[in-house]
DNA sequence: GTCTATATCTCGATAGAC
DNA sequence: GTCTATCGAGATATAGAC
């Protein structure tokens, strides 16, 4: 492994960090000797990677949109849009115990960023939520359903308030009953297949 | 007016402060000084009323709680507990301005406040929530519907999830989008009455 | 490229005059 | 009760040795 890789890969590792640590402690509690830390990078060499904390942040944005990308590419290899809907819900449900304690990575990311006067981030989170809300109309459209942007929202907008709810109560249950109502509601939009 | 009333007004001035200042920059982006300064009470002076930032955010939460009861405690006079729930729905879409920019004031603090290690105050963020859980639940109960808790956390999930959508994307017409769905939802519950 | 040491700044909290 | 002055902790960011 030569120089530029042993480089990059301290870079990733920072990034990694940065997803996960932010996602846990939030962005205004976390110090950069916190990421350094979790990423076993000494601190004052953070800024050979990121000049500014907020660079970190975006990173982990990107993280995050990447993650997201990753899940929704193997979705699309299931042939039934309806099908990648019910598996994108029991994606989210399954991760339950991780929104209990500390919500969607997204969307509570979304929620501090939008409270910077200097509104440098808070769109880029924004973005991430809104290729999400792209997809999921795509697969409503695919299933030639009326107004597949409006449904798209109501869903993506039910996982966001399921998360908050499990997060704030600290009740991981809420995802199961929040979640089994949208399996049954998704069965029931359009054409009955049998 | 004596000493003493001076004093709680004082109180109250730098609760109000609070409460407003933060939910529009969040907790940690808030200092004291900004707070004592749209309170117009001076900084040093702030800890005569409040031993530490903590009990601020304590007073605010409550501030935002009082503001909950008031506003339930005024559809309790409706005679249709379904007409209550529409009200409702249609207070939340009123605030979709301010959802806009700052998000649901108790739903963002409590995202805030699940951050913390130390989780002292995140428990009272979710009692508020919790409480408006159990009104709406109860409003459903009286309709006479099946799972009441269950549709409460339907409806309130979805208050909460397209708050933060209006919010992360900067779009008050998401609050009105959805909120019309929810009025139809709340129609099509149950006997209809006409 | 890597890391230590430290400058600089901001904030929460306190001491004490009035 | 009110307010000024300031302490001390802890954060980001930088300077410079290696």
């Amino acid at each position: 492994m030569d120089r530029r890789a042993r480089a990059s890969q301290k870079r990733r590792r920072l990034t990694a960090a940065a997803a996960r640590v932010l996602h846990e402690q939030g962005v205004e509690r976390t110090t950069l000797a916190d990421i350094a830390r979790e990423a076993d990078v000494p601190v004052g060499n953070v800024y050979y990677y990121f000049k500014t904390k907020d660079e970190l942040v975006q990173a982990a944005l990107a993280e995050h949109q990447a993650h997201l990308d990753e899940l929704t590419r193997a979705l699309d290899r299931l042939p039934d849009p309806r099908d990648r809907l019910k598996a994108l819900v029991e994606a989210w449900v399954s991760q339950r115990e991780t929104a209990a304690r500390h919500g969607c990575p997204t969307g509570t990311l979304a929620v501090e960023l939008d409270k910077r006067a200097d509104g440098t981030l808070d769109a880029e989170a924004g973005a991430v939520i809104r290729r999400l809300l792209d997809w999921t109309a795509a697969q409503f459209r695919e299933l030639g359903l009326p107004a597949p942007d409006d449904l798209a929202l109501t869903l993506v907008s039910a996982y966001q308030g399921m998360s908050l709810l499990t997060n704030a109560l600290r009740d991981p249950d809420i995802m199961n009953r929040e979640g089994y109502r949208l399996l049954r509601w998704l069965d029931s939009l359009g054409p009955k297949d049998e």
